[in-house]
DNA sequence: GTTAGCATGTAAGGAGTTACATGATTTT
DNA sequence: AAAATCATGTAACTCCTTACATGCTAAC
């Protein structure tokens, strides 16, 4: 939240990679990729869109406008600057970018960074989860006191959660270090593998 | 986010059935029950505790200041209308209920609800999860554009979580149901199952 | 012909974080 | 004696969501 924005830039940017886009498809992606929850709502999207113009990050493509059209429909994509920021903002490997939205979609966009990277954001991401867990645990022995049935299921669900987040991270950095495997990313690891739908 | 203010003031309301507290104590407290990540700040806490000072929900008790300390340590607690605030919110079950903050704080203080509210609760918060899964398996066979692995990974990895979720919230629905086994509402569903992981 | 989804925006307002300000107490 | 942590606040600022406003296009 909070830095959502830059998040949401970042974002933007390395969508309109695959190629041109207007707003309203840029927010459906959006919300398939870090939206988890929480939808990104246009009074959000549009004004920073505005700014990333004005910032030439990208610029409008002239609409294929029919006679009929009398509404645009404004295309964006990437300006060389926007190009390089994009690199830029992946390459800058430090605590903001392991910080949960920010961590997902850098990871969305791991295709595009080295390996030496890519690990270093894995292993951040990884501490900072492992810092987590220390320090609930840590407090959890200070406060000794009985808790009841259901705060305790709770904390014991939260706990798992993230350590189920520990290992995958785990799979993750020892796929990339030894590629034996075929391709497959850490996909083994996290499991399910097979999906036998049509 | 957004609504937060309200799980703040129910989780205060919670709390402080166990007993009197000062602000600093209910911080902490509040950043463990629902702190996994975002913190707490004071610029929000103190706010609200006088926000429900004014509406009579809590009120200071006499500091025990001993003739050295000068700096008061206010100490909290929950009013009669406060008392019955807290069952009101507790009992009130709408989907506010199950978003993913409420849900949480809620859960915590279901030890002081009924059985037939825990289960409108829990199966409330199951559907709205598996809405979303359901949304998103329909985006996804929307746009087959075949995913980058990275991109790919991380989205498998939200729907296990979500599905992990599902699963977790059917094992306490079941215990609800029949509270056959020994008291732990659902702790063995949860498992932690057999971990001879690899 | 009407509902639902596509498409683009803006304004107001609220919510909460950050940074600031202060001081006491305990530990090292 | 310094550092850490306890303890209580406030103000400014940043974000973002909500609600509003508009209009096209496809399906039912």
């Amino acid at each position: 939240m909070t830095r959502r924005a830059e998040t949401i830039e970042l974002a933007v940017l390395g969508l309109l990679h695959e190629g041109p886009m207007h707003g309203y498809e840029l927010r459906k992606r959006l919300n398939l990729m870090l939206g988890w929850g929480r939808v990104l709502s246009y009074g959000s999207l549009y004004p920073t869109l505005k700014k990333m113009l004005k910032a030439h990050l990208i610029e409008e493509t002239a609409t294929a406008l029919t006679p009929v059209t009398r509404r645009p429909r404004i295309v964006y994509q990437v300006t060389e600057a926007g190009h390089r920021e994009f690199e830029h903002l992946m390459t800058e490997v430090g605590p903001t970018a392991w910080e949960d939205d920010n961590f997902d979609i850098r990871f969305a966009f791991f295709g595009r960074t080295d390996m030496e990277i890519r690990l270093r954001v894995l292993e951040g991401r990884r501490s900072r989860l492992q810092e987590r867990l220390d320090r609930i645990q840590r407090e959890l022995s200070l406060t000794q006191k009985e808790v009841d049935q259901y705060a305790g299921e709770l904390q014991r669900h939260g706990v798992e959660s993230v350590e189920r987040e520990v290992r995958w991270l785990s799979g993750l950095i020892d796929a990339e270090r030894n590629p034996t495997k075929q391709g497959l990313a850490g996909a083994e690891v996290t499991t399910t593998t097979e999906r036998k739908d049509p």
